[in-house]
This record gives structure tokens, sequence and C-alpha cells, in this order.
DNA sequence: GCGGAGTTCAACCTTTCGATTGATGCCGGT
DNA sequence: ACCGGCATCAATCGAAAGGTTGAACTCCGC
């Protein structure tokens, strides 16, 4: 966006990753690394603080950390314009990570496995404003687009949470006070928009197309 | 193992991992990088050619790799003595993943989220044949040594592997050509063993404690 | 050789789950 | 204002899962 060196901010709670990227970025004549955030809440800071045209974010922090990669990109791209475009770089792609991603204001997703001049053209595409994704991404966006989108509700992704931490129908409904025909109810609809008939089937289902959390 | 300069091999199928172990570790002036590998195969294909002193090895290849970082070390460390050291350097560390390596060989085990001293700190250790282990990886190691072991035997694992895949108990039996009654038996074995009293609660717990594999 | 752990199976019973049907109230779009 | 989707609950019934008891057989270590 400055016109001819784009600045960029490395925001990754690994410092391999981050040397890793800077090593591969700052080779490139017209990129410029002005900071490294090693937390979500640092980079959002910096991001503020600084004129940054990029932010390489991770969506894992943590363990233990206060703010995820889609928080902070949030937060970074709520300012609208004159934000830093957000660049997702993360290692899984899951449906469950991307989408927050993508609906949080990111300019970019890509994977870490991606090849250096990937990363480099994914940058500047991002920089100029124009959406950069990796191809499995794509892939999936366009198919979320073509299918039906057998998207569960938020009540219905709530009762399977509970169901995939182990609890019968009976505690789910003690947890979230509801009456036991009520769940079985939501677990009905929830079987027939994943098309499968057990609550074990659900679980990997859902774990399978990302639309629950992995550790609980 | 050289004296003076130690030899080492980084393997691991992101490029900017690579780039980013190189940086912090090749600012060390008694390190040496004489290769990298992006995949398993070529890493032991590597540590058989050159001289390498130690092997920082990922334990994620893929998707899609014939050989995971667990094969690798044990291909690499099964020529005994003068083999290279294998330290095992990953993102994630379940008891999945961590006891097999171990168990195949591996000097250390660090996460990638360790900051660089601690890094070059691990691979001296390594390449003196000193374990070198991150303190989440020790502490399980002590705390597997003090607790009964819970762990699963192979027919168990298999059944619980089945019912994580969200297989009915009778096909289940069907797969593993047992009756329903067997199946049962097995299931009410894993729930004593796990401290469970359902079938989903034994899948949370065995994935939580790593005694199956995520990607099912 | 004996005991223990693992694997295999059977019969019985209780609880839970899943399928079906049907009903109510709320909210948002046409 | 009406319709559809969502959330809520009830009742029923057959199937599946879970608990209990009991019993073989094999393999391994003491």
């Amino acid at each position: 966006m400055t016109g001819t060196v784009i600045r960029l901010l490395l925001a990754d709670d690994h410092p391999v990753v981050r040397a890793g990227l800077r090593a591969v970025l700052e080779s490139e004549p017209d990129f410029e690394i002005v900071a490294e955030a090693a937390t979500a809440e640092r980079a959002v800071e910096l991001a503020a603080e600084l004129a940054v045209d990029v932010v390489l974010m991770d969506l894992q922090f943590g363990p233990g950390a206060a703010m995820n990669g889609a928080q902070a990109t949030a937060a970074i791209t709520a300012r609208g314009a004159g934000a830093p475009r957000v660049l997702v770089v993360t290692t899984y792609d899951t449906d469950a990570d991307t989408l927050p991603a993508l609906e949080a204001g990111a300019t970019g997703y890509l994977l870490k496995d991606a090849p250096p001049e990937e990363l480099a053209r994914a940058v500047r595409s991002a920089a100029a404003g124009r959406p950069a994704l990796a191809p499995t991404v794509a892939d999936r966006l366009l198919e979320r687009m073509r299918t039906p989108a057998a998207a569960l509700s938020a009540r219905e992704t709530e009762v399977l949470g509970l169901v995939a931490d182990g609890l019968t129908n009976q505690a789910i409904g003690g947890r979230l006070h509801l009456s036991l025909a009520t769940v079985k109810s939501h677990l009905v609809h929830i079987y027939t928009k994943l098309g499968v008939e057990s609550r074990t089937a659900a679980v990997r289902e859902a774990r399978a197309r990302g639309l629950i959390r992995r550790g609980g």
C-alpha cells in the first residue's frame, strides 16, 4: 500500500517459524519486516502503533494464550480503511479454522508448507488488497458454495460439542438446562444434516469437517 | 561426535520451518548444516550417505507421506553405533507421538516453540549422546513411570479405534471377526482402564491421552 | 506347573439411544 | 400476514449399548 516497499509484521509464537518467515521473506527486496510478535495481543498492539501493510498471522497461539489468531485478525481489521491486511499463515486448514479467519477479515490464508515463492506472491497480493488463498482453501470455499451447506446451528453445535466430550443425552440436558427430549431432537437434526446415524459417527464426521474443535 | 563441529541434517516438509531452523542454528559457530530433507525417505538416504552427527527430525510429514518421522527415526538409528543421533523437533506432544519416537531411538524430543538457546543446547546434548527432552515430555515420562500405566492392549486399542470411527459394536465384531459379546467384553475392560463409562467418553479420554490417532 | 493377563464367547437384564410423530413459540424474510 | 427455520418439549417403541456373571483357551513368567 506504500507503493514501493511492503512493510510486514510477523505474528507467531514459535521463534523458529518467525525466523523461517524472516529468512524467506527478507530476501525479497521490496519487503521490509518491521516487527515480530510472539503473542496475538502484541500483534494487535504493534499493528496499531506501527505503519504496517501486511500482518503474517498464525492462528494457533498457545496453549494458554488469551487471544487466538482469528480474534487478533478481527481486532486488526476492525479499524477498516488504513488497517493492515492480515495474511493467515497456519499449519492446518480445517473448516473450523479457515472460515472464522476469513469472516474475521483475513485477506489471505496460506499453509506453512507453502513454498517460499508462493508466500511472497501471497504477500504481494494481500498488500494490494487481492485475496490470496491456498489451493486447498479455495477449493473448499468453492465446494461450500456448491453444496447446500449442511451447517449446524449454534445450538446444535453446542450439543454436539458436549456429545464429543462423552456426555450422555441426560447430562447434556442438565448442562444446557434442556429437557432430554430437546437434546434428542437436536441430535436427530444433527444426524440428518451430517448424514450419519449415531453419536460417535456424528462426532467423527463433525471433526472431519472441522465443525467442532479438536481439543474439546 | 566429530569433536569440534557438529554436522546437522534438517528433515522437515515445511520450507519455512527448515529456513527457521537453519537461521537459528547456523549462527552457532560449532554447528554446520550439511543438508536438508523435505521427506522422511530423503532424510534416511541422506543420513546414510553423508557424515551427519545429529538429525533434526519432524514427526509429521504429510499429508500423503509414505513414511513418518518415527519410522525414519527407527531406520536411521537402526544402524546402531556410528549412526547419527536423532533429535525430534515437532509441533505437538501427545503420548501417541512421543513414546513411539523415543522407542524408535530418538535421543531427544523438543517442541517447535522452544527458544533458540534451548534448541542449540539440545543439539549439543544429542551430539554427545545425552538425552535432550522438553520439560513437558520429561514430565510425562516421569508420570508414566509413577502411574500403573493404564495402557490398553493391542486388541483393545484396535476395538477402540473402530469405536472412534463411529462403528457400532456389531459392525466392529464383523470387521474384526469377533462376536458381539467379545466386543462388549473388550469395551468393558477399556472403560475400566480409562475410568469412563461410555463409548464416546472413552474415545475422548483416549484421544486426550494420545492412545489413539487423531485423523482416525 | 501354576497363576495371571489377554482373548474369546454366552446369557441375562437395565439403561440409553435413535426414530417417529406431534406440538408450541419465536424470529426473519417475502 | 404467512411461511420456514430454529428451539423447545412430550410420548412411544424397537434397537443398541452397557453391566453382570461365568467360562473356556492361550501365552508368558515365576
